[in-house]
DNA sequence: TATCAGATGATAATCATTATCACAAGATTC
DNA sequence: GAATCTTGTGATAATGATTATCATCTGATA
């Protein structure tokens, strides 16, 4: 691990009280060392090449910690089970954050967007889905009432 | 099912070819009768209502059946295993459609997003999130090559 | 109505994720 | 550095989501 990334990760720890084992610093690495989109199971693969003996479960327990802590994000909002829209009509969608559930937003909400720079060549652009992330209504009610 | 959903699923499955059982069509029913962005599990318990001896399988397998046919949408382009991203970076996705890689898209590719109406009230707005839908090059390459 | 490709239901198999718990290893204090 | 405390880890079982298999049935067509 390069001693900057190193250096980054114990901060990050001690920042969110995590104890900076081998096993974090080797997540860690493998994710920050490179640009992609891993799922867990491929962190797994990566870090068993250093630590042969870590378990998948560690993976995704310590994942889940630094999603949490902000560490790292996910790519989806609303990860989960598949699911299905029958609504045609172009639109978009308001994602809540805290319970995952999946509105639609009218089209005209939002201005159009647009296109500034050049797409990766060879990608064939086939439309826009833009989602709104946020807290929904019953959520910031829920957390309303605790305080 | 209502005459005009009726008529429309029949000229949908004649225009795919597909057998207008009646379990597609409580299936289709459950999904265009009412507005939400159901899961599998959740069409089941609907459609069992009607017809209790339903297999979940034959939900899983017409509701692939109507997306790839384009009857129905999913609501992530890249449904599936959990992703991970550790860039910081205010940045955008290019999502492809046929093997749902993943691939940051700068964030000055695309102009900014602008709310032109109002969200639903009680939404507490977070951020906005894009991701572009098309055909990346590796697949393209792969689709000429066929031909 | 007879035929048959395609659809269904039951269920096993697979894949993804989470829970559990005994043991090990960081952090902290001396 | 050793003792102690707290948290993390590895093994693995359990759960949940999705897909595969296959015998049987049914809608479409003539
Ligand atoms: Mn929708
Ligand atoms: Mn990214
Ligand atoms: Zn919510
Ligand atoms: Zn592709």
């Amino acid at each position: 691990m390069r001693r900057e990334t190193y250096n980054e990760f114990r901060r990050l720890c001690q920042e969110h009280s995590l104890a900076a084992t081998h096993q974090r610093q080797k997540i860690y690495e493998a994710l920050v060392s490179r640009p992609g989109h891993y799922s867990p199971e491929e962190i797994y693969e990566q870090v068993k090449q250093d630590l042969p003996s870590i378990s998948l479960a560690t993976v995704y327990k310590n994942l889940k910690t630094f999603v949490h802590a902000g560490m790292l994000r996910e790519v989806s909002p609303h990860h989960g089970s598949w699911r299905i829209d029958a609504n045609h009509h172009p639109h978009h969608h308001l994602v809540c954050t805290r319970c995952r559930s999946i509105t639609d937003l009218d089209f005209d909400s939002l201005g159009p967007v647009k296109l500034r720079g050049k797409l990766p060549s060879g990608f064939r652009l086939e439309k826009f889905t833009i989602e709104v992330q946020g807290i929904c209504k019953a959520c910031t009610a829920a957390e309303t009432k605790q305080h």
